[in-house]
DNA sequence: CTATGATCATTG
DNA sequence: CAATGATCATAG
C-alpha cells in the first residue's frame, strides 16, 4: 500500500485525488484484479482505497488512521446520489455490559471522526468502471450524536434486559441492530429474557441510510 | 469464535 | 423497489 498520511491535511488532499477515478484505474495502480462483481468480495472496494490511501490497521480493531484518529468509509451511491446500503459501524457487544455507558462506547469511538468515500454503487455499471466521488471527514454534530446516543441507549436497554432477540431492524431512528455474522448458524452468547445465558446471531449496529443521505447532503448543501 | 471490509437477495 | 435479515472473504 501507498505510505501512510502523516497528518489530516495530506489524508484529504490524497483522498481528493482519488476523486472522478474509477475502481479499474485504482486496481490497476495496486496491482489489484478487479474482481467480475462484489458477490462473493464484499469489502473489496474498501480494501482497495485502503490500499490507495494507506491506511494502517489491518484486522485490528482500531481506527484505520491511528495517529489521526480516523475511520475510513466507503459508501455506495446510486443514481439519485443516495447510499444503496446501510453501513456497518461495530459488532453490538450482547454480555458483560457493566460500567458501559455511550460515552466510553465502541460505537462512539468509531464515529468519532469518519472519512467519507462515495463510490458509484449501482450493480448495472460494471465493477471497474464505478468512480470515486468527493470525499468528506464528517465528525456527529452535538444534534446527530444525541440522536445516535439515543438509538444506542434503547437498543442497548432491551439487550441488558435479555431482549436482544426481540430486536429488529426497524427500532432506532438513525441507528439500527441486524445480524452481523458469516451465516445463521454463527452464534455468540447473550442474555435471555430471563438473565439465563442463550445463544444467539451475533450483531452489528448500522447506519440507516436515510442518515448517512442527509451527511451527504449537507455536505453538498455546503460546497 | 471475533475482528476487519461490506453487499447480497428475499420479502413486504 | 427499498429495507430487513442473511451472507461472503480473510486474518488471527
Amino acid at each position: 500500500m501507498r505510505p501512510t498520511p502523516q497528518t489530516e491535511q495530506e489524508l484529504l488532499s490524497r483522498a481528493h485525488e482519488l476523486a472522478g477515478l474509477s475502481l479499474g484505474e485504482l486496481a490497476q495502480e495496486a496491482g489489484i484484479i478487479t474482481p467480475p462483481d462484489l458477490k462473493r468480495d464484499k469489502g473489496w472496494v474498501g480494501q482497495l482505497l485502503e490500499w490507495h490511501l494507506g491506511a494502517t490497521a489491518g484486522s485490528k480493531p482500531v481506527p484505520d488512521f491511528i495517529e489521526l484518529g480516523i475511520e475510513l468509509k466507503t459508501i455506495p451511491i446510486g443514481y439519485n446520489g443516495k447510499p444503496l446500503e446501510t453501513t456497518f459501524v461495530c459488532v453490538a457487544p450482547l454480555i458483560g455490559l457493566q460500567g458501559l455507558n455511550w460515552e466510553n462506547s465502541h460505537i462512539r469511538h468509531k464515529l468519532a471522526k469518519v472519512l467519507w468515500i462515495p463510490v458509484e454503487g449501482e450493480r448495472d455499471i460494471v465493477l471497474a468502471d464505478r468512480r470515486v466521488g468527493s470525499p468528506l471527514l464528517w465528525s456527529p454534530s452535538p444534534d446527530e450524536e444525541q440522536r445516535l446516543r439515543r438509538d444506542w441507549e434503547e437498543l442497548m436497554d432491551m439487550i441488558v434486559l435479555g431482549h436482544v432477540e426481540k430486536i429488529t431492524a426497524r427500532h432506532g431512528e438513525i441507528l439500527q441492530l441486524r445480524p452481523k455474522a458469516a451465516n445463521s448458524k454463527a452464534l455468540t452468547e447473550a442474555y435471555g429474557a430471563d438473565g439465563q445465558p442463550i445463544k444467539t446471531l451475533p450483531r452489528g449496529f448500522y447506519l440507516k441510510t436515510h442518515f448517512t443521505a442527509e451527511l451527504l447532503e449537507r455536505y453538498f448543501i455546503l460546497q
